[in-house]
DNA sequence: ATCATAGTCGTCTGCCTGACGATAAACAGT
DNA sequence: ACTGTTTATCGTCAGGCAGACGACTATGAT
């Protein structure tokens, strides 16, 4: 049986979905772009779309990025210094259930974006409307309620908040939800809101300063967040972080 | 614009490819099958093909997996215990560059399977040759030599392994390279493979039977490892070891 | 009987973390 | 100017865990 005839393969549609995440206000929020057509007509959704036919899965992900957001991928190889507008982009997923579009076979392979706050809710895109909403809006709702995503993108929302909420423990990934130049109250901020939990400042001070390569100090300070003058940083080139931050207990 | 436009969706070919891996003689191996034709005739690959029409991903995953091993997967809800030729199955990564196969386009679904070590290389399938190999055969290949793997393989194989080395750190999947039954020692070895390091037999056999609920005595003691008898085991029902297994440095 | 091989139990030391005291540098209000 | 509040930063101390490694046990092989 040759795995590959071209006569005998069923067509399926192959899309994008986007969990593009951010912090705001002390909250771990999710990209949501509301549906203007049947099915799930007025329900909120993730925001995706078709892979192209000459088109890259990753790039395919970063074009509706940059569609809904107007972010750029932040280039993972150079270490180019983050012009502040750009994001963190991988793939998270792929999910192609038969029965998770009424319509036709699609299979979509979600990408999880990390993003620092940005300041307009839709920066211009195809998508009339869009919001950020508390990652808690969504991932409470049980099963098919008219408050939960269509499709299956609450299963997939749940995924990529997971992701994120593991990945910051070994990685230095928190960075990308930070501006280009932070203060590690700020970084330390966003742990509490991904993971909703609340940390001790002094040994937070104490771990990220403490990781080479993590965190290289700019030589600046800010007061604006009140409060002594904090130094301002920006993420080093490391990349795992060992040993990782440890999330407490419940 | 409708991201749902029937008319307007470019069609895809959606496969799925296995990273079967296990530990054979003291090194980690993958199951690798020989192309009966053209592109990469003659070259060695992973197993996979089509997702059938109507099935979902991870089933058309264990539908081949079944078709090339025999293996079942092993039912992760249920505390089952594991009749002995079962298999742990998850989802790695999707791949989809439009230049993958030279043919058309398709996207693959990698999985990525451990198994206990398996007595026959091919215990009955479609694919008329097929083996066992050490992932460095493999993964020593640079680019498209011809002793590497067909198509993007290569570095799905290496993502796999990658995979499998880092999730035995965090999780007790190591538990899925052993037969039902165990010992400290065999389990050690596991590591040892995996890894490519020598670990402490002392410090190991504290760590594991130390962690809550990674391992539970059957009672039994075997000596076929040669030396004093060893206490034999089951996984136990936890699956994120915390404190992780360490991997030593280099 | 002796040796080789594996398994199992302990000890010690150093590192890291959590808990928490203390000081520093800003701002707001009186 | 002084006081209180807020946030940042440094230090100390005790407990837990991992690496290094000694010692002992229970098999089979010679």
């Amino acid at each position: 049986m040759s795995p590959y005839d071209p006569s005998a393969f069923p067509p399926f549609a192959v899309t994008v979905d986007l969990v593009v995440l951010t912090v705001r206000r002390h909250e771990l929020c999710a990209l949501a772009v509301r549906r203007g057509e049947p099915p799930f007509q007025g329900r909120w959704a993730l925001p995706g779309g078709f892979v192209r036919d000459d088109e890259d899965l990753a790039a395919a992900a970063a074009r509706e990025l940059v569609e809904e957001t107007g972010l750029q991928v932040h280039d993972t190889d150079a270490s180019v210094p983050s012009a502040g507008n750009d994001a963190h982009l991988e793939q998270l997923a792929t999910y192609g259930d038969p029965k998770r579009d009424p319509r036709m076979r699609v299979v979509s392979v979600a990408h999880l974006a990390l993003a620092p706050d940005l300041p307009a809710p839709t920066a211009g895109g195809d998508a009339h409307s869009a919001r950020w909403a508390a990652v808690e809006t969504f991932l409470g709702q049980t099963g098919d309620g008219a408050g939960a995503l269509a499709f299956d993108h609450g299963q997939i929302l749940a995924d990529g908040v997971e992701r994120a909420r593991s990945k910051i423990e070994y990685s230095s990934l928190a960075t990308a939800f930070c501006p280009s130049e932070f203060t590690v109250g700020e970084l330390r901020r966003v742990y509490e809101a991904v993971w909703g939990v609340v940390l001790d400042p002094r040994n937070f001070h104490r771990k990220v300063t403490g990781t080479p390569g993590f965190l290289v100090p700019t030589g600046g300070t800010t007061t604006r967040q009140g409060g002594r003058p904090a130094q301002l940083f920006r993420a080093g080139g490391a990349t795992l972080l060992n040993p990782p931050m440890l999330r407490p207990e419940v």
